[in-house]
RNA sequence: GGGGUUGUAGCUUAGCUUGGUUUGAGCACCCGGCUGAUAACCGGGAGGUCACCGGUUCAAAUCCGGUCAACCCCA
């Protein structure tokens, strides 16, 4: 025996122990860095990690995008690109990690944090940040994802900071930065205004009053506008009355009052009988004046007429709008309209704050009903209800959104639109359809972004302002540092809160305007502030990158922030390939989620299943697809790639080892078979190359196992006896061990990208000089290199195993039975030599092709007497007994369009040929590949006695490996049948001993003997080891 | 209310771009077989209204229109 070159696969080793193996291996060599040693290659590909935050735990969502990213950079590698940028990344700031700081130290207000300190406040959020680091590091480092940890890049950092600083001052410069009074999604609670997409992951049913409201006529005592709403509260600060100028409205009387509303509600609104008094259009009722129901806050100024609205519909209400300016954007435009000052009688914390108002105090919600209460005790409800519909909350709070004016910083994201969408159109949106669907419709109709939040942990807003509005935009630290005469060091509230300067065009002292900014826009910043630019690096534009991959949630959030930044400020696309992932479900195909308490996190799958089985777990099909995580696939899977992949290898390892063989090269595969499969590898590895490039993960995933498949159950169960029997022809050996070898290597290489553990380990095993296979490159196929005419012929082997298989079943007659004679007849040429791989599989003695003519089949002709009897009448049975008669069929055969019979001449048809085939063959066909097969079914003594022999080497063999003997280990055999048995022992004696390394056979009953039964006889064996 | 995606066997899915055998696999189930690599494999069976309705066409899972359902996004 030779010494072991390749590493024996050790059974007892799982797919777990391998990872760790390999994991240890590439942590003691240092193998991440250096694979992608930037002197590897002469081309990039620029990657940008979509920064988590990590205050809490990664989930298998997370695993789901590490794995995608990891998997397409190690592709790149394997193509030749050094990966640009295999950065960390780490979203520090935003609301989110303010209010778990805030249930940490149980705060319930704003005053309460300024109360405690802002300092120990951001103090606890940065420390908090971090909570779970050390658990997303312990996933990359299990799932195997190669990125670098030690240069991750921080959004809290004074440079990242800085390098954001600089993009606002650019957008201030360009005006694109600025501050307006607007109507913004606010939350009381947290008290700031949201972003649009903060809002939209918050609406949510709820169940609201939904109430008409009498406005009477000014100058009527009985005549009534009718108007419409579902928050009361906002009643008191009511100034207009909206109507569409265009539409029909009308004045009616019911019960005593007249009532005007659009004409198409009034069935739905007015409740008792009515008579119509007359009809108008909305432009007419312009101008009207009407008393308030709710006259508390008086004002001087021109307001309570009503206006002209075009957001005025049909669809709710009454046609009429009532509008109070301070509580909703149609409401505020039209109070810009008519130049009022709005009135606002709520504070930030929600709560009426005017003294006027009985309800003073009381948070505007909850004011509701006492509202409805007053309307009704004065006559002014014409009648209530409730009415459900979805509203904002806060995303975080859970509390209910208003609508409310505030001042905020703006990004004039609209007046970019065309850019955007221009840019859109050079993005790969993986899957296509997010290009001109979700996303492209939401940038194509982009909103100004509210930047501005009035909180503490953030970004601050880099912006002075003196008493006098004069506006200064900081773009670098240096830049303030000069004009306040300060040294800043931390950039953070509440240390910049302080800092101040005189305002270099009047004096007076400036001060910072007190908001932090959307933490969107840090994320969205990642390219050029993770690098410090303009400050650093600024040799090159930072964007586009080529590859970032995130869930679809981001659609809206990452995506849409990286591509308004990067439009804005460097007018390019930000990416130019967005591989977009959906959710992961439970295993019941609901979405996880934590109320449900369904989630499943990263480490528990991974420490269930292991790194690679859960990676192939992800792409079996396609990733932008939600799909439940069942263990019966991800162990289907990995039994299918993996384990069967481990066996290829161990078999191929251990006999290659006891055959002292070295792999040089695929010239020396030298037989079809062989061919044959160095063909399918280049064939399937075309197919996933192509792929790969095409971001089609799953698809490649599903080649690389049609190839496993190919080689493990195809080529070597059909070649396996080559790998252990002596060698039949010269060089045959090498020959079938240089093509497995090839192609298990192959498969390595395609798999490393997808499982890297398990591919490494293997492909190792194979290469023991080489340090790993992720160093590797795909192999260059071509298409020249697949030879079609082997793979087809190989088609047609195995179509003739599996018709053979089907007679047998058939027939019932087993494979190990040996049969007479097998006859092939095809449409196709097809060359005896088809048939050498499969040979001893179909286990016959003779195996025959034939021509058509050769077919044992008995050809007879019958009469359809349908045809013929109209016309041939009495003559008919003379007609069958001419028909039928063996004699004639010649004649018949050979006549084509018609048939001659005495006087008469008959249509085709009037004859039937019927195909029987002689009854000693079973016959299958194969219609897809013009194939028949005819089995010889006679079973003689001597094929039944070579039989019986199989059988016996069957159960002698399995008893050897209940024993678990070594291939080399001798026997002697003890057995006791009936007469056939030992007839058939002594005429296959040679066979049997050799192929169970026998050395004796006798026949004698021992007591601890085992009960064989072989068709339907009792037979007893025994066997023990020699030595 | 508007938009997007999806709908093929109990489960996971291929085919749909470009219409053309009887919708193809795997898992699970049943029957049979093979087996010194494999908890693997092979053959057969059962299991499909290709969500539904209509249209175009000689021909529709595929193209068109509509409906329904699930999920997602928006308002």
């Amino acid at each position: 025996m030779g010494d072991k070159y390749y590493l024996e696969h050790d059974q007892k080793l799982t797919l777990r122990d391998i990872s760790d193996r390999i994991r240890r291996y590439w942590t003691e060599n240092n193998t991440q860095s250096k694979v992608n040693a930037k002197e590897r290659f002469d081309k990039a590909f620029r990657f940008l990690e979509g920064p988590p935050t990590a205050n809490g735990r990664p989930h298998v969502g997370h695993a789901l995008t590490r794995t995608v990213k990891d998997t397409v950079l190690r592709y790149k590698n394997m193509r030749g690109f050094y990966i640009d940028r295999r950065t960390a990344g780490w979203d520090c700031h935003g609301l989110p990690v303010e209010l778990e700081a805030e249930k940490h130290f149980g705060f319930k207000t704003k005053k309460d944090i300024e109360e405690f300190g802002i300092e120990k406040f951001n103090d606890y959020c940065k420390d908090s940040i971090f909570k779970y680091i050390n658990e997303w590091h312990e996933v990359d480092d299990l799932l195997g994802f190669w990125i670098n940890q030690d240069n991750a890049y921080v959004t809290l950092r004074k440079e990242y900071m800085e390098s954001e600083w600089w993009a606002l001052k650019t957008l201030f410069e360009k005006k694109l930065l600025y501050k307006d009074y607007r109507i913004s999604p606010y939350c009381p609670r947290c008290e700031t205004s949201l972003s649009s997409h903060e809002v939209a992951q918050g609406y949510d049913e709820v169940k609201d009053p939904s109430i008409f409201v009498k406005f009477r006529v000014a100058g009527f005592d009985n005549r009534y506008f009718l108007a419409w709403t579902t928050t009361p509260w906002t009643l008191p600060s009511n100034m207009f009355l909206a109507v569409n100028p265009e539409i029909k409205y009308v004045l009616i009387k019911s019960d005593g009052e007249e009532f005007i509303l659009a004409r198409d509600k009034i069935e739905s609104v007015i409740v008792k009988e009515y008579t119509m008094i007359g009809e108008m259009i909305g432009e007419e009722l312009v101008g009207m004046k009407y008393e308030s129901p709710i006259p508390f806050l008086e004002t001087d100024q021109s307001c309570l007429y009503v206006v002209s609205g075009g957001h005025v519909t049909v669809e709710e209400g009454t046609g009429i709008v009532h509008t109070a300016p301070a509580f909703g954007a149609d409401d505020f435009e039209i109070g810009k309209r008519e130049k009022v000052k709005i009135l606002n009688p709520v504070g930030l914390n929600g709560r009426f704050n005017d003294s006027r108002l009985p309800w003073i105090g009381k948070f505007v919600k909850e004011a509701d009903i006492e509202i409805i209460k007053y309307l009704k005790e004065r006559n002014f409800l014409y009648r209530s209800g409730k009415t459900t519909h979805t509203y904002p909350f806060c995303y975080r709070c859970g509390s209910p959104l208003l609508y409310y004016p505030v001042d905020a910083w703006f990004i004039g994201v609209s007046t970019i639109r065309s850019t955007l969408v221009e840019n859109n159109q050079k993005i790969n949106w993986i899957p296509e359809h997010l290009k001109e669907g979700r996303f492209g419709n939401f940038i194509s109709e982009a909103k100004d972004w509210n930047l501005s939040r009035n909180r503490f942990w953030g970004n601050p807003l880099p912006v002075w302002i003196c008493k006098e509005k004069h506006q200064f935009c900081m773009g670098s630290v240096k830049e303030l540092e000069k004009l306040s005469g300060r040294k800043i060091d931390d950039l953070h509230r509440p240390f910049i809160d302080a800092v101040t300067f005189p305002c270099p065009e009047c004096g007076n002292e400036c001060r910072r305007e007190p908001f932090v900014i959307d933490t969107w826009f840090d994320s969205g910043s990642a390219p050029f502030s993770a690098l410090h630019y303009p400050f650093e690096n600024s040799g090159s534009i930072p964007v586009p990158v080529d590859f970032i991959t995130e869930g679809i949630d981001q659609t809206r959030g990452w995506f849409y922030a990286l591509h308004v930044i990067s439009s804005l400020l460097f007018e390019r696309n930000a990416y130019n390939n967005a591989f977009v992932v959906e959710f992961i479900l439970d295993s019941e195909g609901r979405k996880m989620s934590k109320s449900k308490g369904n989630s499943v996190f990263a480490l528990d799958l991974i420490n269930q299943y292991g790194p690679d089985s859960s990676r192939l777990f992800f792409f079996n099909g396609p990733p932008w697809k939600p799909r439940p995580l069942s263990p019966k696939i991800v162990q289907e899977i990995s039994t299918k790639t993996l384990g069967t992949l481990v066996n290829l290898y161990s078999f191929f390892a251990s006999n290659a080892n006891l055959d002292n063989f070295r792999y040089t090269g695929t010239d020396r595969v030298t037989e079809r078979i062989d061919k044959w499969l160095i063909s399918v590898v280049n064939t399937n590895g075309l197919e996933y190359v192509k792929s790969m490039d095409n971001y089609d993960i799953h698809e490649a995933l599903r080649t690389v196992m049609n190839l496993i498949d190919l080689t493990s159950n195809f080529y070597l169960r059909l070649s396996r006896r080559k790998f252990w029997d002596e060698e039949e022809k010269p060089g045959s050996k090498e020959s079938a061990y240089s093509a497995l070898f090839y192609s298990i290597t192959e498969i390595t290489k395609m798999l490393a990208p997808l499982a890297p553990f398990t591919s490494d380990y293997i492909y190792m095993g194979l290469h023991p000089s080489e340090e790993s296979v992720h160093f590797q490159q795909i192999t260059e196929y071509k298409s020249e290199f697949s030879n079609s005419k082997l793979e087809s012929e190989m088609a047609i082997a195995m179509e003739l195993l599996e018709l053979s298989r089907r007679a047998r079943q058939n027939a019932n007659i087993k494979g190990r039975k040996p049969l007479k004679e097998i006859l092939i007849f095809s449409t196709k040429r097809v060359e005896e030599y088809f048939i050498d791989p499969i040979r001893e599989e179909l286990n016959a003695h003779s195996i025959k092709f034939i021509t058509e003519e050769m077919r044992p089949v008995k050809l007879s002709a019958t009469v359809n007497k349908q045809i013929c009897a109209p016309i041939l009448k009495d003559m008919v049975l003379e007609f069958e007994s001419y028909v039928t008669n063996p004699s004639n069929l010649h004649t018949i055969l050979t006549e084509n369009e018609q048939h001659k019979f005495k006087d008469f001449t008959l249509p085709a048809n009037s004859i039937n040929i019927v195909e029987t085939v002689d009854e000693i063959y079973i016959h299958e066909t194969s219609e897809k590949l013009g194939l028949e097969v005819f089995l010889n079914r006679e079973i003689s003594r001597e094929l039944e006695l070579e039989g019986l022999s199989r059988e016996l080497i069957r159960r002698i063999q399995v008893m050897r490996k209940e024993l678990s003997l070594e291939y080399t280990d001798k026997i002697k055999v003890s057995i006791k049948g009936d007469q056939d048995i030992e007839m058939a022992i002594k005429e296959h004696l040679l066979k049997i001993l050799s192929d169970v390394q026998g050395e004796s056979i006798e026949f004698v009953d021992l007591t601890d003997a085992r009960n064989w039964d072989i068709d339907g006889k009792n037979i007893t064996i025994k066997i023990s080891k020699i030595g």
